[in-house]
This record gives structure tokens, sequence and C-alpha cells, in this order.
DNA sequence: TAGGTACATGTACTCAGGGACATGTGTGAT
DNA sequence: ATCACACATGTCCCTGAGTACATGTACCTA
């Protein structure tokens, strides 16, 4: 049900193409909520089934851009207000993190090593986007400044789980480790 | 694939029924990685049949307690060392918070709140935990260490998306905001 | 002893996610 | 002119996740 409002919401800022999403999800929405394409196509058709977009226009090489409909806005509004929000983590990390007394030392600590190096990573490249928000780069609409709260999001948790992977690295393993069952 | 990780390596720990195995991914995966009952028992038997889990005792009520095989354990310690960590976010509240944009400046506020509110009180709960476990309620295994570990990603994790909501708050909304497209 | 509850295991169905496969078009470079 | 590449849309199939349905047992309490 995600990936029908996240297309909701895309097109709500305009109109836009298959094509067009895909690639959007992927960099926008591709560390929140991936999508491939075959599924962004078949519920663009649901969504036009169902009269919450409409074809705009067609272009070149099939294009079909879409537009979102009356009813397709308050669908997304009603998502948005009246939905119960799904609290969930569903984060491979940390289902890792239950088993690490399975690990080798060495290889425990290597594995937070690159854990604490691409968490870091991902932060600084968030951390860089929004920069260039607050300078402006990418205008002052609404919809900027919910994805500059929603960068604010990535920042913050990356660079929370960058200093937890160097944290953890810092909790000594128990003597009888990884060697037996 | 990741439930089957899960499984294998809550088993490590100790032989378990399907029961078991359920409440506990209830009580500890929970938030984490969730997990239904029929999805359990399914597994089981295919893991079984693999001969990565062995039935180790019958009890009452049918009850079928499994314990994890040789295989098994290279199994999870091949998965935690030599796989590569999917770091998908995929966090409903994220998502979402792209499109903040679309709702009522009141709406999105009371939102906020109940966002706040709730990562607060998850964040305060695992903080509980993490306390208990250092007072040593639950002994000093190798374990209960790596449970700490995760116990602390959660504490760090839901403190830092309370912020967040309530740094979110603060964001002005923009004059022209969610009356119409 | 009757009834409720927690224990215990499953089947069946539906929907969502992800990868492989398939096809065709416009554009720019050599 | 031809070739590569980005554009553009889809089908098919398998697996995973989630819900509803189904069944039966031990135990405790009124």
């Amino acid at each position: 049900m995600s990936l029908r409002y996240g297309l909701l919401g895309l097109l709500a800022e305009g109109p836009a193409s298959g094509y067009d999403l895909a690639r959007r999800f992927q960099e926008v929405l591709g560390s929140v909520w991936p999508a491939q394409h075959p599924k962004i196509y078949a519920e663009l058709n649901r969504l036009a089934q169902e009269g919450l977009i409409e074809v705009e226009s067609e272009g070149p090489r099939g294009r079909k851009a879409y537009r979102i409909t009356e009813a397709g806005l308050a669908a997304v509004r009603a998502w948005l207000r009246d939905t119960e929000v799904d609290h969930t983590l569903r984060m491979q990390s940390l289902l890792r993190s239950f088993f690490f007394w399975l690990m080798e030392p060495d290889d425990l600590r290597r594995h937070l090593d690159e854990e604490a190096r691409f968490f870091a990573e991902a932060a600084a490249r968030y951390e860089e986007y929004a920069k260039a928000k607050d300078r402006g780069e990418f205008g002052d609409s609404p919809q900027t400044r919910s994805m500059r709260i929603a960068i604010e999001a990535g920042v913050r948790l990356y660079r929370t789980l960058a200093e937890w992977a160097e944290w953890a690295k810092t909790v000594p393993p128990n003597s009888s480790t990884a060697t037996d069952s």
C-alpha cells in the first residue's frame, strides 16, 4: 500500500511518467522505500483505472505522463491524516546485531568497521544535501520544505547508526564467544 | 531470507518450539523483524528438511522443540560473515515526511505530536530494558551482550526519531501550504 | 465438571516485493 | 549510416509477508 501513496504523493507535485517516477523513487526514496519499475507501471495502471490519476499527455517513445486527480489528491491526504503509522523498523543491521555473539571477534570488528563507515558516509551525503537545500539551491516550495524534513531524518538516523556501530566496538566480547554452540 | 536466519539465530541460543520462537519474535524482534506464526512453522519445516535444524523433543499438546544442527550453525555464521548487509531503512514515518506539505498545518502538528510521543515512549521502554540489563538482571552471557548492543540501537534510534519529530514541528510551514494542488 | 485461557500447530488465500525477460524508440557520436 | 545509449513500458514468475480460518490440548478456576 505504501508504494501506492508514494506514487500519488510524487504525482501531487506535478505530472510525471512511470519512467520519471521510477527514477525519482530510486534517487529520492530509494533508501526508504525501494520500488522497481515493473511494480510502478502496474500500480500506475491500477491507479488510473480507479480514477486517482489520469493520463495527462502522451509523448515520444510511448511516454505517458500522468496527472493526479482530485480523487487521488483526496486519497493521499486521507492516508496521511487518517491511517495509523506503521512504526516497524525492519532494519537488517539491527537484526544482525542480535546475533553478534555468533561471530568471531575479528569478523565482528571488521563488520562494525564497515557498518560505521557506511553509515557515516550516508550521513555525510545527506548532510551535503541538507546544506544545499539550506543555501536555497532547490527553491523554497512547500515540497522542498518537506524534503528538507525528510533529509534531516536521514542525517540524524545515519549519524546515530554510525555512532552506535563505533560504540558497539567498545563493548568487550564475552570470554567464551564464538567457537562453539 | 532474514526470517530464516532470525530463526536459526534464536535456535543457536538453545532448543525451542515454533510457539516459543513466535513469542520471542513478537517480544524481542517484533519491532525490527515482524513474523507471524504461520511463516515461522512453515520455515521451521523447511529448515528441518534441509537438515539445518532437527526435532529435539516432542512434548505435550503436540509441541515440537527444535535444536540447531552443526550445518545450521555454520549457515547462520556464513550469513553473518559473508553476505552483504541490506541497509534499506523502509520506515513509513520517513516516507510520510516527504509528503508533509500535503497536510493541513493543524493535522501535521497533531501528527508530529503523536510521532514524538510514540518514539519517546519506545526510547524510554528500551532504556529501561538496557538499565535492567546493565544491573545484570539477565546474566552476562555472550547472547545478552549482543542483546544489549541491539537494545542500545533501539534506544538511540528512537530517541533520535523523537527529537527529529520535535524539531520538525519548529520548521515553519510554507505560506501556500495545504489547500490546493 | 464446565468454561475460559494459554499452549500448540498448521492450511489456505491474498497481496507486495524483486528479479529476469522482452520489446521498441529517439538521439547523439563516430 | 550505424551503433550505443538513455528513454520508455511492459509481462512473467518466484518468494516473502500478512490475514483469516481451522483444529485440538493441557491447565486452572469457579
